[in-house]
DNA sequence: GGCAAAGATTGAACAGTGTTTGGAAATTGA
DNA sequence: TCAATTTCCAAACACTGTTCAATCTTTGCC
């Protein structure tokens, strides 16, 4: 492969500068805050040299969120390969106890990431959904290893997005349409709390949400029979 | 009581009036689509006339999320008084399907209420708190009649905001700080999956989240340990 | 090296936005 | 009727995202 021109360089090197700045007012003052001209007022740079790195200010924002998603992504599994394949309790309750870390750590990013995304059919970045499906692969391999009885309703294979069932059917080929439900499940109960205090809901009326969370996970780890020995009873 | 005033219920009636005209761009657009302008141009008022009605934006907004929030605990309440008290499983199916029912009618409003609005520490209008405690109560309701161990982590009343432990207590006597903070966990186990649907990450890898909902929520009542026999059973 | 083409940058402009302000008009209580 | 309070308007200010023609800079090629 050729190395890169230097017109090439300069401009990814200016691409990544656009979105440090951006990403430091949005960690400090929030997404309403990243604002193009401000951008530009940091670097020195006409409001109109912008056009020549992104299309829009929306697509700065895709940006940073499929970045988000990638950390966030990355720290899950960090956390679940902390402990050995074995323990999927363990497993299972890391993966949890580090999505509400990593929304703490990172609020602004939180809410951009899950929040108010909605209203726009999101921008379907190749690795925006690359990363999307890795946070759910992981979610699913918490699922796959549940021992539970089928869960009522039955599912099929045709109750899913054919794009994201063979990406989860390749990683884990014993996976079931019933455990792809139940992962979704897992998914939302997880993030019910946490987004509820990113948002300020449970902060005013409780002090200290994270027992409450870590009594959630473990209820949650119980009931998916993922018995959870963290600690050192052989 | 001497009735209104010919000024002030003028003023009442454009207060309302901006309200609704504020509420439809909401619904129809989003809360970002909420410009004071373009209610103006609806009216056919001027631009600086909104300010004799509301200090700013923000406050207009908090409003409708006021309004929203009444509307929304008056619809939980409404879904579960529909089965008698002695049901309890029925009532709480009732309430968590009701929550997303709205959610997925209302979905601007829901946004409204539930995401972004942590960044900013909220405006704690009188009638806004007061709406909160009835949602919230709503849940206390079903924790409070829930029939389970006490899940791990011991709680005291100190955990909690005095303000609110004072309305819970008051409506339910015989209330322990536990049930309490179970009901913030019902809370989150609904939430989550409703918000992630609204906030679209659900629809695009499955196709029906209604039938996962109630499967979850199915799962919640038998955690709960309220027999749901929504049924005919005699 | 010289040169056309492509790309990056500029600064001004356009159409929006929330908010402030001074003064005019209207409504009020006395 | 009169003074005081409140509503309303029009214009302005300081922003915002985005576009556009005109420059300056780099690139590939003869």
């Amino acid at each position: 492969m050729p190395a890169a021109s230097r017109r090439e360089r300069h401009r990814a090197q200016t691409t990544a500068e656009i979105k440090a700045t951006a990403l430091k007012h949005l960690v400090e003052e929030g997404a309403e805050a990243v604002a193009l001209r401000g951008i530009a007022r940091d670097m020195g740079m006409a409001p109109g040299t912008f056009y020549s790195y992104f299309d829009t200010r929306e697509a700065l924002l895709a940006a940073l969120a499929a970045d988000a998603y990638r950390d966030l992504a990355a720290h899950l599994r960090e956390a679940r390969e902390s402990h050995p394949r074995a323990e999927q309790g363990a497993r299972a309750l890391a993966h949890g106890l580090a999505y509400r870390a990593w929304a703490l750590a990172h609020p602004q990013e939180f809410r951009l990431l899950f929040s108010g995304r909605g209203q726009t059919p999101r921008a379907d970045t190749a690795d925006s959904t690359e990363a999307e499906y890795e946070l759910c692969l992981g979610i699913v391999e918490i699922a796959a290893t549940a021992q539970v009885a089928d869960t009522g309703s039955p599912y099929t294979w045709t109750d899913f997005d054919p794009a994201f069932t063979a990406v989860a059917r390749a990683a884990f080929p014993a996976l079931t349409p019933a455990t792809l439900a139940l992962s979704l499940r897992v998914w939302g109960r997880m993030h019910g709390l946490v987004t509820l205090e990113i948002d300020g809901l449970l902060r005013p009326q409780i002090d200290d949400p994270d027992r409450l969370y870590r009594d959630e996970l473990a209820d949650l780890v119980r009931a998916l029979g993922l018995t959870e020995r963290t600690g050192g009873r052989p």
